[in-house]
DNA sequence: AAATCTAATGCAGTTTAGTTGCAATAACAA
DNA sequence: TTGTTATTGCAACTAAACTGCATTAGATTT
């Protein structure tokens, strides 16, 4: 049924997603919100969210959930689809504006998408 | 530097992997062979194959990882990139023959990819 | 075939992400 | 201001994966 109440800490993660423009993963959300808010709470404010259409989440390369902001998707639709990218050298992950090329499926029907790449980002590179 | 002594278990794991052509994960691999070995011995086992280039893993929808094996792979060399799409019915895990089409990554370079799908494979469709 | 070397195994304990139950708290509407 | 109940904090729990170490068993040498 997603977000009902706007408490003091989500307030505080919505501010920080407003800000930032990358991904963030529930692990470092935690540790940075330590003295906020119990984990606990961060686990299940990022599941409301999520529901509601303001973040999206996927996994990442050690298994780890991460979050990012969503572009126009609500609690009945989730249309941002997109690839994610983790730098090795920085740790950065970000969302890539682009569209996924799906493969041939034949007779599959498709529920999710997840393109995750790692490799070094414009800044490391340069 | 990956399997020197080809001992009964790996042998075991070996086998099964020769027969079937679906992935597996390590947790469905530590149930099947409960009786025959130990549950680190089929981690460390399944990392080695990886190393060899015999095996390949991935990350499933549940953090959980995924194993299955490897066409024309080796230990210096690991070349067999494909999606993964697990079915949300049956639970299969099936590697998908097809390349993967690179989005416009711009200054980025790429180490890894991952694409991973789910949804309704072909026998449960029909 | 026996002795030797050491990679591989089993086991018990540890780590860590994520979840759950429940009592206390605080949004928010009346 | 009061009452309702969604949300929080806390502690306990779960489960995948990893680690250290003593023991075992491949493989190689004699
Ligand atoms: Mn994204
Ligand atoms: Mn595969
Ligand atoms: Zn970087
Ligand atoms: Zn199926």
């Amino acid at each position: 049924m997603g977000i009902v109440r706007k408490t003091k800490s989500v307030k505080e993660i919505l501010a920080f997603f407003s800000t930032k423009n990358e991904a963030k993963s529930a692990v470092q959300l935690i540790e940075f919100f330590k003295d906020k808010m119990n984990r606990t709470t961060v686990y299940r404010i990022l599941d409301r969210l999520v529901e509601e259409g303001i973040l999206h989440s996927f996994n990442g390369k050690e298994g780890l959930k991460w979050y990012a902001k969503c572009q126009g998707c609500s609690s009945e639709h989730h249309s941002d689809v997109h690839p994610h990218f983790q730098c090795t050298d920085c740790d950065k992950v970000e969302c890539l504006p682009t569209n996924i090329a799906l493969p041939n499926l034949n007779n599959r029907s498709i529920d999710s998408v997840d393109f995750f790449l790692t490799g070094k980002c414009a800044t490391c590179n340069s």
